[in-house]
DNA sequence: CTAAAAACAATTTTT
DNA sequence: TTGTTTTTAG
């Protein structure tokens, strides 16, 4: 058979990894080089050429976005490959669980929570805890879920908490009694139904010969878990990645899911795309430099064909303001479109924005508002929720009162002491519970109940047996109406000039994609549950130039990349602490930098407004990692940059005597000595009150100001 | 129950 | 400084 048109533009290595077979393969595809075009390619050659049937391939992404540009390119390249199954790892998580709920005792029609859900049970659970506290449960049993612990395993890695395991257990036992899911579970009780059922285990085995996972370094324990399980002695797996660009630790992400991937999967080949088709020669020697201070990676060399190009440049600027400023001047020559402005934490966008209206230049920040988590949004879907799932507590308590139906606390309680055999669910244990309540909240659960019957008419359901359903989007404008939130809202946006009643309009045209009835409402809600980029806001202007996190730059590209606030305590973090965490931070600038096709820009304030208070700032370490020769430095060269690189541990020492510093209850005053004492560094200080304090840095938050 | 005052934190984020 | 949550007063 002859060879098609698409291979021969290939490189060796890129080739290589299409046309492999035989054994698991690993493919680290460095940034830049090429790996979604391997992935895609390899998904059409298979088809194509090796006679492997579409639907008996899975390829799985991280995000919707990742999977719509895969399932495009497939298509593109070899049409009928699109049967491939690409999904991400939760959408297919739901597509089994989907399948086999009456496995796993789940509703048929269960909703998948989010984490303002899970956090909602989590406060429907305890009692006497803030936001704050509730907050921190549900992260960390979204963690604990990530590392496929249970309740009764040892979770001191997760917390030391000591009333953790027990809100754990008592979430389980809730959200398994309502027969939903969180999205934790849509990995971890799949990897339990394939684990516990080989029935179901062989059936994928046959059903998948071939798995791809791309980039598997973002993929948590219980999603390799769960890879694990899916790969039969026949399947053919390969995962492609990069150990260099895993910055989501914080999220459950594993690299050494990657690092060991050659020792638990035997036989394993590995194939390294090291050639960069992006950023020019100066680039890639500043972004190689830098991430080799990294211990904890597998070693890659970046190389490319493209030298020349201008040299990347180091700015040390005296200001957030000044550095927004020195944007904007860049900006004046160029184009804005292929420019983009990183920053490490979102509130720093603040300086940009304010400068950059004031100039009238246009800006476009990526990744800001979600349509999905708007409070109307919620709303209307907690009904729809509850209709698929009336044991769903959490939609319940959401909506009971919304709009105000006079039931408060006691008569949610009472209608939840009311669930029994008579009234196997809540909107029936509402109207059950009416004759205990006071005459206003038995009217208020009446017309609660009423919803339910309306709804079912509009779905040709229950109490509407035999009737066609409305069209979904037909059904839509039903309950916003006849739950009242149509009244509510319009009321809401007459007062405070928003706009809800119209993003509820949006909902219902998105509705009309669906088919009517409760396949096309169960399909449309795990679409929304699990798509949240799905409907973008209005946003601000489409041109512009990008503002955005060094986070959400990955998997883009830009002409000219401008890194800003390389300052320690901004960027490396002030809360990576650990070896471990500088080298993840040393990660995230690793793929910022390789954002860059041609020009790059790294900007280092001396002064910096920081939650209202001015504060004086050292440049980055990773700007001391950075050869001199290979960049150009504007502005004043600050002492110990150039230099070798400080020894990490030295990074927060810097308590000179003479230095300023802030105490919440002394206020401002000068260092006079420092010491060490064993491990822990001291510090004199003489405040402006005249009192003299002496403190561990490490244990008191002594600000550093500058001091004149 | 609402509105005003006080207290309180404040990375990164997809599903 | 900012936005949000909790407390308090009415």
């Amino acid at each position: 058979m002859s060879e098609p048109s698409y291979l021969e533009t290939l490189n060796a290595a890129q080739k290589e990894a299409v046309l492999h077979s035989g054994s698991p393969l690993l493919i680290l595809a460095g940034a830049g080089s090429g790996k979604t075009r391997v992935i895609t390619t390899k998904i059409a050659y298979l088809v194509d050429h090796m006679g492997v049937p579409p639907w008996s391939i899975l390829a799985v992404t991280f995000t919707n976005k990742a999977a719509a540009e895969m399932r495009s390119r497939v298509s593109r390249l070899a049409p009928g490959a699109e049967e491939a199954m690409v999904k991400t790892f939760h959408s297919f998580g739901a597509w089994l669980l989907r399948r086999n709920s009456h496995l796993l005792g789940l509703n048929s029609r269960f909703s998948i929570y989010d984490d303002d859900d899970a956090q909602a049970l989590v406060a429907s659970i305890t009692e006497d805890l803030n936001r704050r506290e509730t907050g921190f449960y549900a992260r960390w049993i979204s963690r604990a879920k990530d590392y496929a612990l249970y309740p009764g395993d040892n979770l001191d890695s997760i917390t030391a908490d000591p009333d953790f395991p027990g809100v754990y257990a008592r979430y389980e036992e809730k959200l398994r009694t309502m027969g939903n899911v969180d999205f934790g579970d849509l990995i971890l009780r799949s990897l339990e139904l394939l684990r516990d059922n080989p029935e179901v285990r062989q059936r994928m085995h046959q059903r998948f010969r071939v798995v791809l996972v791309d980039e598997y370094q973002d993929s948590n324990v219980a999603q390799y878990e769960l890879l694990k399980q899916l790969a039969g002695p026949d399947t053919y797996l390969c995962v492609v990645g990069d150990d260099d660009q895993s910055i989501y630790k914080f999220r459950g992400a594993e690299v050494k899911n990657i690092l060991t991937f050659p020792d638990i999967f035997p036989g394993t080949q590995v194939i390294k795309l090291e050639q960069n088709y992006r950023s020019t020669e100066k680039i890639l020697k500043v972004a190689s430099r830098v991430v080799a201070f990294n211990q904890e990676r597998l070693g890659k060399t970046l190389w490319t064909e493209r030298a020349g190009g201008p040299t990347p440049v180091v700015a040390f600027l005296s200001s957030h303001e000044e550095e927004a400023e020195y944007c904007a001047s860049l900006l004046a020559r160029g184009s804005l479109e292929d420019t983009a402005i990183l920053y490490r934490t979102n509130a720093q966008s603040l300086a940009f924005e304010t400068c950059f209206a004031r100039r009238g230049i246009p800006y476009r920040i990526v990744g800001s508002y979600r349509f999905y988590e708007r409070e109307e949004i919620k709303d209307i879907l907690a009904y729809l929720a509850l209709y698929n799932n009336p044991l769903d507590e959490v939609a319940f308590r959401r909506i009971i009162n919304k709009p105000k139906r006079g039931l408060g606390a006691t008569a949610v309680e009472k209608i939840l002491a009311a669930l029994d055999s008579a009234n196997p669910d809540l909107w029936s244990a509402a109207e059950g519970a009416a004759p205990g309540l006071s005459k206003k909240a038995a009217a208020g659960a009446r017309a609660f109940g009423g919803v339910k019957k309306m709804m079912e008419v509009a779905m040709g359901e229950g109490a509407g047996e035999g009737k066609p359903p409305l069209p979904l989007s037909r059904f839509m404008e039903t309950v916003i109406r006849g739950s009242g939130l149509l009244e509510y809202y319009t009321e809401k946006d007459e007062v405070s000039s928003s706009s809800k009643v119209s993003n509820l309009e949006e909902l219902v045209h998105a509705a009309g994609n669906y088919a009517p009835g409760p396949e096309g409402l169960t399909q449309f809600l795990e679409d929304l549950e699990l798509d949240r980029s799905l409907t973008e806001g209005e946003g601000q202007d489409e041109h512009g130039v990008t503002l955005i996190t060094m986070h959400n730059t990955k998997g883009l590209e830009f002409d000219r990349v401008i890194i800003t606030g390389l300052e320690e305590g901004l960027f490396p973090s002030a809360r990576s602490e650990s070896e471990e965490e500088l080298e993840e931070e040393r990660r995230i600038f690793y793929v910022s930098l390789t954002r860059a096709r041609r020009e790059l820009y790294l900007t280092s304030c001396r002064r910096r407004q920081l939650y209202g208070r001015w504060q004086t700032l050292e440049p980055s370490l990773f700007l001391s990692e950075i050869p001199r020769d290979v960049v150009e430095v504007q502005g004043r060269i600050p002492p110990g940059f150039g230099g070798p690189a400080l020894p990490s541990g030295s990074r927060d020492g810097g308590y000179k005597p003479g230095t300023g510093v802030y105490h919440d209850d002394y206020g401002t005053g000068v260092v006079v000595k420092q010491w060490h004492n064993g491990s822990e560094l001291l510090v004199l200080v003489r405040f402006e009150s005249g009192k003299t304090a002496q403190f561990i840095p490490k244990y008191t938050p002594l600000e550093k100001i500058a001091y004149d």
